[in-house]
DNA sequence: CTAAGTGTACCGCGTAACATAGTACACGTG
DNA sequence: CACGTGTACTATGTTACGCGGTACACTTAG
C-alpha cells in the first residue's frame, strides 16, 4: 500500500487533482506540468503510478506529451460530448442524489453545491436546520 | 468474472439498483426482499454476493434482516447527515461537474439533471445547443 | 558528440479486492 | 420435524493496484 487506505486509487486521485486545477484556472492551457520523477518526489508517488496518471490523462485529451519535452496541459477545443460520458455522467449524479435525497439534502442545497462547483471552487458553509452547538 | 466487464464490482450494482428502486417508490416500506438465494437466481449472481450486498445495505440502514424470517425495506427516520457524508457527495458531485464543463455541458442542463434525478426518474432528452453539421 | 532530462515500455513482486464454490450453523415458520 | 431464512467460514482463481527496477527513444543544453 502506498500511505494511507483510500477507495480511490492513487494515480486517479492524481488525475482528478490535475483536472480540478485545470478547471479552476490554476493551471493554465500550455502549461508545463513536473516531469513524471519529479512529480513522484512532490506527491510521494512511484514515477509509474505518475506516468500512469499522465498516460490516462492524455487519453482524455487533458494533457499533451512530446517524447522528449514533458507533458503540458492541452486545450480542450472540439470536444463534442459522446453520448456514453452523458450516460455515465447521468448515472453518476443520479447515484449522488440517491445519497443526498436519503441525507435529507433538499433540493435547493443540491443547487446550490453544483453552483459552487460549477462556477468557482469552495462550497458555501453547510446551512444546518435550526441547529447551532 | 461473472458476466461483463464492469468498473463497478457486482455487489454494488446490486446496492444501486436496490437504492434507486426504494429512492424512485418501486420498493415500499416494509416490503419483502427475495431471499439470497433466490435473488441470486434473477441477478444472475452467487448467493455470496447477494449476501454481501444486503450486509452493506443494512449498515447503510436502507434494509432491515430478521435471521430466519427475510431482509425487509426500512423506513430512514432520524437520519442524520454526517460531516464526512456531506464532504464526500460534494467531492463526488464536483468530479461530475468538473466533468460536465469538459463536455460542454451547460450548467443549466445540469440542474435540469439534478430536478429529474431528485423528483422521478427519466432524463429528460438531451438538448442540443444549434448544432446541426 | 556527450550528458542530462524527458516520456514510455517492460518485467517481477506483494497485497488487496472481487467473485465463485462449497459447507455448516442458528433462527423462525409450517 | 422439515424447510427456508440470513450468516459465517474455508478455499480457489482472477484481477487491479502500487512499488521497484531496468531499459529505450527522444529532445535539449553543454
Amino acid at each position: 500500500m502506498a500511505q494511507i487506505q483510500r477507495n480511490q486509487p492513487l494515480y486517479e486521485q492524481l488525475m482528478w487533482r490535475i483536472k480540478a486545477q485545470v478547471a479552476s484556472g490554476v493551471l493554465i492551457i500550455g502549461e508545463k506540468l513536473p516531469s513524471v520523477r519529479e512529480m513522484a518526489l512532490i506527491e510521494g508517488l512511484n514515477p509509474n503510478t505518475v506516468a500512469k496518471a499522465y498516460r490516462a490523462l492524455e487519453n482524455q485529451n487533458v494533457i499533451e506529451t512530446v517524447t522528449g519535452k514533458g507533458t503540458f496541459i492541452r486545450a480542450n477545443d472540439e470536444f463534442t460530448a459522446d453520448e456514453q460520458l452523458i450516460a455515465i455522467l447521468q448515472e453518476q449524479l443520479g447515484e449522488v442524489v440517491i445519497e443526498a435525497k436519503r441525507a435529507s439534502i433538499s433540493v435547493q442545497e443540491l443547487h446550490q453545491w453544483l453552483d459552487s462547483c460549477y462556477s468557482g471552487k469552495p462550497h458555501s458553509p453547510r446551512r444546518m436546520h435550526g441547529i447551532s452547538h
